[in-house]
DNA sequence: ACCTAAATTGCATACGTATGCGTGTCAACG
DNA sequence: CGTTGACACGCATACGTATGCAATTTAGGT
C-alpha cells in the first residue's frame, strides 16, 4: 500500500540506502543520482516512514510537552510560543494533557517515542522527574518546579512579582488587603503567597487566614473566593489573585455581585494572560514573558540533548507590574481608620501596557 | 540503553516472541510463563518501543486532530472531549496546528504515524481531504466541510441555528439588524451567514451588504466589526455575531464604548463556548453541544478504520437556542418607525440556560 | 501403553530506514 | 603507465516488535 524507500530505488535504478541518503542530502551521492532519486520520489509520492526512521535512529524529533487542560487559557498562551520555538529546533510537539485527577500516563512518555519531555503541570512533590531521571529520559520543568530536583527549569520570579504587587497596594494605601491563592502544592502557588504575605508583612499590613482562600488555579477558585471574601464583616479593599485566572473568575463575580471595579474593590492577578487585556477585564496583572520562557525552555532542551552530562541549568524570568484598569485607592469610607494615613494618596505613576500583546491573541 | 523484549525474554528465560505474546495476553501462553514473563518485564522497566511495534503491526494507535491555534477557546472546547472520545476507542490523539498562514505541512500526516485524522479547519477549497483519500489516509470532517467531497462528517445544522437567531430577533421586535460573520471561505461561515439572511428576508427583514461585515473567527473581527457597525447613521439595535468568539470581541468592544447591553444593543452569538456563561459576557447564543459532536466524530473514524470501503456518513447536530442576558427588545427610540409595529412585544419565553454548561470549563 | 490432538514454545523473518564497510570507477599525479 | 586517492555506490545488517510455521511438550482417550 505505502510506497517505500525501495519503491523509490528501484524505479531510479540504484540501491535503498542510496535513496536514503539522497533524500537526506547525504554526502556520497552525485548530483546526477540525486537528481534522478528526487524525480522518483516525487513522481512515486514517497513519504519516509516515521516508525523505520526512529527504529534506525532511534530519535523521533519529537518532544512530549505535558500541559493541563487547554481551557485553561494559560495553557494555550505558554504552549503556543513554545511549539514554535521548539519548531525553531526542528523538533515536533506532542501534547499531553494532565487532567489533575490521576497521575499522567508514564508509559507513553517511556516507550522511546519522545526525545525528550517538558513537564508545566508538576506539582512540588511529583514522581514524574524522578521516574524521567531514571530512565535516562532529558527533561525541563517550566513554571512549576519539584520540590528536590536538580533539574534545568525555567521559571518566573514569583516571589519578586507577588512582593511588586504587595508594594503597590501598601502605596495605594490599602491596608485591609486579601488572597485567593493558588494550591500550595504547586510551587507557583506556595511562592507567590509567601512573597506576597512576607512583603506585605514588611510594609506592616498583616495577612490574616481569614483573608486568604487557596484553590485550584481555576475562575471558579476566583469566583467562591471573592464572595466568600466579600461577605465578611470588614471585606477588603484589595485583592490579589494567584494568577490570572483566578482574577478573571473573581472579576466575573464582582460584575453578578454589582461591585464597581476599581472604586469599589482593587484586583491584581499574575501571567498576564492574553486576555487580561480584554476591555471587559482590563487587569492590572504581573505579566510573566511566556514567549521568553517558551524560548528559554526550548533553548534549554536543546542542549540538554547535545550535552547530556552537562549541570543543570536554571532560568528565572523577572516579573514586570502591568498597571491596567483594575486597581486603584480604596475608597475613603472603607478605609481602614486606625491607619489611614496620607499614603492612600501615594498613587504610582500609570504605566500603561501596550495594548499589543495578546490583543490578537485568540486568533493568532 | 533502553531495555527490549529481548533482554525481558532472557531474564525470563524465554524467547521475545513470548515476550510479545505474554505482555499483549495474546494466546497460546500458559499461565505460569505469562506469570515468568510479567514478572521479568516489571522488575526491569521494560517499556515495549512503540517505533518497533508500529513498523511491525502498521498501525500506530494514533488520530491526527488539525486544530486551529488553541488561542481560541472554541478549538480546546471540542478537543478536549474529543481527546476523551477517542481515547475510549483506545486511540491516542496527536494535534497539529493549523496557523491558516500557510497550508497544513502534509507528510507528518501521512508518513504511517497516525491511523486516521481530523480535520477541523478545512476552508470549503481545501485540498486536504483530497490528498488524505488519493494516499488512502482515512479521516473525518468536523464542525467545518469541504466543497465536493464525499467523506465522513459532523456538523452543527449552522442554517437551522442561524435561522433561530433571525426568528428571535424579529419576534424581539429588531427591524435594523446587522451580522459580524466568520470567512466566507468556510462552510460555518457562509452557512450561518446564508441562514441568517434567508429567514430574515423570510421576515420581511432586509439585511443590505452595509450591515454585514466578515472576518475571520476572532475577537478583534468583533471589535472592529462593532465599531463599525455603530458608527453609522442609522446603527442596528441587534448584532448576529458568527460565532461566540466574534460575539466577545463585540462585547468587549461595546464596554469600551459604554454600550449598554442588552438595554441599547442585542449582540447573540453562535457554539455556546464554555466562556458565553460568564457572567461578565452572559451571551445569548446558538449551542452547538460539542461533546455530542466530538462522540460521534469519534465513533464515525473507528468504525471508517474498521470498515475503509463503507459508503461515507454524515451527522447532522441539531442546535439549540440559549437564552441569556445580552439579548432584548430595541429600545423605542432606537426603533425603525416606519415598520415599528406591535412586534416588539412579542417577546418569547426566556429559557434560561442550565449554568453548569461549562461554568467550570476553564479547568474541567 | 499407545496414538492423536491440542497447547505451548521457539525459529525465522518481515516491517522501513540508516549506516559501516567494501568494491568499483575515474582522475590526478609522479 | 602505474599508483594513489577521492568519490560514488551497493551489500549487509541493525533497530524492536509481531507473526506464520515448525517443533516440542502435554493432555486426553481408548
Amino acid at each position: 500500500m505505502a510506497v517505500t524507500s525501495h519503491d523509490v530505488a528501484r524505479l531510479a535504478g540504484v540501491a535503498q540506502p542510496t535513496v536514503s541518503r539522497a533524500l537526506r542530502d547525504a554526502k556520497g551521492v552525485s548530483a546526477a543520482t540525486r537528481r534522478r532519486v528526487r524525480e522518483a520520489a516525487r513522481s512515486l509520492g514517497y513519504v519516509p516512514s516515521q516508525a523505520g526512521r526512529a527504529l534506525s535512529t532511534r530519535r523521533s524529533r519529537k518532544i512530549g510537552v505535558i500541559s493541563a487542560e487547554l481551557s485553561n487559557p494559560f495553557y494555550p498562551a505558554l504552549l503556543g510560543p513554545l511549539h514554535d520555538a521548539l519548531a525553531g529546533h526542528g523538533y515536533r510537539t506532542v501534547l499531553f494533557t494532565d487532567r489533575g485527577e490521576r497521575p499522567v500516563e508514564l508509559d507513553p512518555l517511556l516507550d522511546g517515542s519522545l526525545d525528550g519531555v517538558v513537564l508545566t503541570t508538576s506539582e512540588r512533590t511529583s514522581s514524574l522527574p524522578g521516574e524521567l531521571m531514571a530512565r535516562g529520559v532529558p527533561f525541563v520543568m517550566v513554571n512549576r518546579t519539584v520540590d528536590g530536583i536538580e533539574a534545568d527549569r525555567c521559571v518566573a520570579g514569583n516571589r519578586v512579582g507577588a512582593a511588586a504587587v504587595a508594594e503597590l497596594l501598601a502605596h495605594l494605601g490599602h491596608r485591609r488587603v486579601a488572597a485567593i491563592l493558588g494550591p500550595e502544592s504547586t510551587s507557583t502557588g506556595q511562592e507567590r503567597a509567601d512573597g506576597f504575605r512576607d512583603a506585605l508583612a514588611h510594609r506592616g499590613i498583616d495577612l490574616p487566614p481569614a483573608r486568604m482562600v487557596h484553590g485550584p488555579f481555576d475562575p471558579d477558585t476566583g469566583r467562591r473566593g471573592l464572595i466568600r471574601l466579600i461577605s465578611t464583616e470588614a471585606p477588603p479593599t484589595a485583592v490579589f489573585c494567584g494568577n490570572d485566572v483566578i482574577a478573571l473568575g473573581a472579576l466575573n463575580a464582582a460584575a453578578s455581585l454589582g461591585i464597581d471595579i476599581p472604586q469599589r474593590l482593587t484586583i491584581v492577578g499574575f501571567d498576564d494572560i492574553p486576555m487580561a487585556v480584554w476591555e471587559v477585564f482590563d487587569l492590572t496583572t504581573v505579566r510573566v514573558d511566556l514567549p521568553e520562557m517558551a524560548r528559554s525552555v526550548a533553548a534549554l532542551l536543546v542542549e540538554r540533548l547535545a550535552t547530556p552530562d552537562a549541570p543543570a541549568r536554571s532560568v528565572v524570568l523577572e516579573p514586570r507590574l502591568i498597571m491596567r484598569g483594575t486597581h486603584g485607592p480604596p475608597r475613603r469610607d472603607e478605609e481602614d481608620y486606625e491607619s489611614a494615613g496620607p499614603l492612600h494618596q501615594m498613587q504610582p505613576r500609570i504605566v500603561r501596557a501596550d495594548t499589543e500583546w495578546g490583543r490578537d491573541a485568540s486568533r493568532t
